[in-house]
DNA sequence: ATCCCGAGGG
DNA sequence: CCCTCTGGAT
């Protein structure tokens, strides 16, 4: 794929969603650091709805050290995969107090050797709360970027790299969010909407009938 | 390749 | 009822 069609790709996935957000609810690094990590497998909405309960409780390390598993355990219940989560973001609470003087680190090597934080997580971290250009590939927009031929690759490290290159300056910052949107509500894992996509005539995608 | 695992939607 | 949801660790 060219330059002039990532360009005309990105340009109507922007006029489509002009501003679009996390809707993770955060107010600091550690909030961003902990929210992320319970997203894993979860719905945003769910994740909001957990830490509602648990931030005006604890919202440091210390704090949730001093609440103790079990109740970290209740406060976070209502979320898929809770025991490892809850687990997990104990012991980076505890990785953060011990190494880190209680604060979130701004590196990746740091960041991936949080329990419960692996490349994608540590991506979304230094870019939202450090602002450094990396690009968190998920399942959608590892399809997503396959599928169109925005950025082919075997593997997200590779789809990683190709997107941070090729992705115009102007729509590297929200492009991460309208891949997801898309591969969501429209470039469907299962069957893909082609009939109703922007992008449709852009795409590399040329296996649409045995799909649609 | 498999486990973790609740809520919400179709 | 079945499926998916911005994964990570083993």
């Amino acid at each position: 794929m060219n330059a002039q069609k990532r360009h005309e790709i990105f340009t109507r996935l922007q006029a489509e969603n002009p501003h679009p957000t996390t809707e993770l609810n955060w107010n600091t690094p550690f909030e961003l650091l902990a929210a992320v990590l319970l997203s894993a497998q979860a719905t945003d909405v769910g994740v909001n709805k957990a830490t509602a309960r648990l931030y005006p409780v604890a919202n440091t390390p210390q704090a949730i050290i001093d609440l103790g598993i079990d109740e970290l355990k209740a406060h976070i219940k209502t979320i898929g995969l809770y025991n490892t989560k809850a687990e997990n973001l104990m012991k980076t609470c505890h990785m953060l107090v011990d190494l880190h003087g209680g604060e979130v680190p701004g590196t990746r090597q740091a960041l991936e050797a949080l329990p419960g934080v692996g490349r994608k997580t540590a991506n979304v971290i230094l870019n939202t709360a450090f602002g450094q250009p990396t690009m968190a590939v998920d399942t959608h927009i590892f399809r997503v970027s396959n599928r169109t031929g925005i950025a082919k690759g075997k593997d997200v490290v590779e789809v990683e790299q190709k997107l941070l290159r090729h992705v115009p300056k102007a729509f590297l910052h929200d492009a991460h969010h309208w891949l997801i949107l898309h591969g969501r509500y429209t470039c469907i894992a299962r069957k893909p909407r082609c009939g109703s996509c922007i992008i449709e005539d852009l795409c590399d995608y040329k296996d649409k009938t045995e799909l649609a």
